[in-house]
DNA sequence: ACAACAATTGAACATTTATTAAAATGTTGT
DNA sequence: ACAACATTTTAATAAATGTTCAATTGTTGT
């Protein structure tokens, strides 16, 4: 059975890479699939969970960068900013990375 | 039911975001879904296909840096060199952005 | 050997991205 | 008001990326 696949247009590609752009950085993914469908983290824990080599800064900035294309969003309580994922939808690349055996 | 998700280690994380990287491109892209599992298209033709603002020699970088990162593999005929894709599973990369309604 | 064609390569350049440090903002408790 | 804390912002810098052009390589047919 042939399938033949319908293209993806050129507006599309490009919205397309631009979140991949967006995303295509280690601590990026890992701070998505922390985060998950459903949870809700402030930086320094995120910070801790990533590991020894976290800036919070960094982690701001990325957080930050993911915030502003939609990815993320956040909510401020107290002195913390919690952070979790907008459209879970995104997830789904993290999925695929896993289901294809990409990686 | 709650699923559990196990954690993508640091280093798969950085294998995934080297590779979306890559593939990070409105071209890069479309040349992937031009190609599919199992078409084979030579530099030319696949810049006409991509469009009218596409430079020969832009292509031939694009396709340089898919295959050095084993994305793509290449076969000279002639005076032509037909380009394929290596590991069909990275097309499931596009496949997922399609179906997560990403895009 | 030469011309015509296909593709690659390398250089130059502008743009974007990642990282780090320091300063600034805002919040809480005293 | 002040100190302590959490986070953001800004700036400086280094590194990677995308694009274009010109020069080069390799192939085919005459």
């Amino acid at each position: 059975m042939v399938e033949e696949q319908q293209l993806i247009s050129r507006d599309k590609l490009v919205i397309a890479a631009r979140l991949m752009k967006i995303l295509a950085h280690p601590v990026k993914l890992d701070i998505l699939q922390l985060l998950g469908a459903d949870k809700s983290m402030d930086v320094s824990s995120l910070c801790t969970a990533i590991g020894a080599e976290c800036e919070i800064s960094m982690m701001s900035h990325h957080l930050a960068k993911m915030k502003d294309n939609g990815v993320l969003q956040s909510e401020k309580n107290g002195k913390q900013v919690f952070y979790s994922v907008k459209d879970p939808s995104v997830l789904g690349l993290l999925d695929c990375l896993k289901k294809c055996s990409l990686i």
